[in-house]
DNA sequence: ACCTGAACACCGTTCAAGT
DNA sequence: ACCTGAACACCGTTCAAGT
């Protein structure tokens, strides 16, 4: 079975990481969960906020690109960011920095927000289906098309362009279509 | 901690819903993921394919309203279905009905795959997204903040505006921004 | 082919007890 | 406040055995 990433660090792992036995960790975090979220949130220090200039599309640009540099190699961090970022102090350091930039194009509490959390929820979830997509390709593909292809004409026909798919044009084109929408 | 969802459906669940013991199901199938993976290929049968009729772009939008509708009470099936669609006959369905749409739009088939996988994907992540919003709204909120609201001075202001993000709206537009881009 | 039963190596968590 | 130890209710999976 194997756990990997945050799946690998439980109460009983911990504990015997720390030469200690997995109640002693009670005294610390209340349940397993909190405890995750407190590796999680040391593992997103290593998110910057956006950079103090340029324009606030090209900010918002280069905090995307950066940030997913970060979290592409821990896809289940951006899993847990996406959902439990309100609970984690480097969280709301990120949402903080995204919404000061957001103030600079709009006055409007409303608007900010629209603005901070669409892009961060952009890279979270493009970092999520990019790890889909990575894992695709190295996987022995399609057994329903193989099975019955009469069913799956076209797809048959396109199978191998799904592992050509360029993640890093995509994301960035995707990005640049967001951000034409939002500070249109 | 009570398992909820496709969590709930475990090898040991099922075994005694069925009146069965666990090592029973290893004769139809390998492991708990893959019988997992057959409970979630059932569900999907509830979304449907395309409609026949309309512009491409108008086919695409019904599409991803009416999957959305269907997904958004079970987001958890929305994030095994982003990694696993290509294992699931249901999920190789519906991909086949959206490349049929996108055929109709472009002969080349990398441009075909670039407008089924964006739009599916789309999709999928915003229901995953959508969740965590949601979710977020119930949930007492921003302890961080609240322990030194001098770090977060944007996010003290707006703070309750995150409560009232439009999701519906979001959606619509940014599946209208998307399919724009996509098929300009 | 399909199923059982006992076992193993894991989880999180509670409870009572120790310092 | 911090830690232990035993216990409980869960997981998935292996192995040997039965029909």
């Amino acid at each position: 079975m194997m756990r990997e990433g945050v799946d690998a660090v439980t109460m009983r792992s911990v504990a015997s990481a720390c030469g200690v036995t997995p109640m002693a960790i009670y005294s610390y975090y209340d349940s397993s969960a909190e405890m995750r979220r407190a590796g999680v949130d040391f593992s997103l220090r290593r998110v910057r906020t956006p950079p103090f200039e340029g324009s606030v599309v090209s900010r918002l640009q280069h905090w995307g690109h950066a940030t997913r540099k970060v979290l592409r190699r821990r896809p289940d961090l951006a899993a847990i960011c996406l959902t439990d970022w309100p609970e984690l102090p480097e969280g709301c350091r990120v949402m903080e920095g995204l919404l000061v930039v957001a103030a600079e194009h709009t006055a409007e509490s409303a608007g900010q927000v629209q603005i901070a959390n669409t892009v961060f929820v952009y890279v979270l979830t493009r970092v999520i289906a990019e790890r889909a997509m990575v894992e695709r390709r190295t996987r022995p593909n399609l057994p329903a098309v193989a099975a019955t292809p009469r069913r799956f004409a076209r797809l048959v026909d396109v199978q191998s362009e799904f592992k050509r798919l360029d993640v890093d044009r995509d994301f960035a084109t995707g990005l640049d279509a967001l951000l034409d929408g939002l500070l249109r």
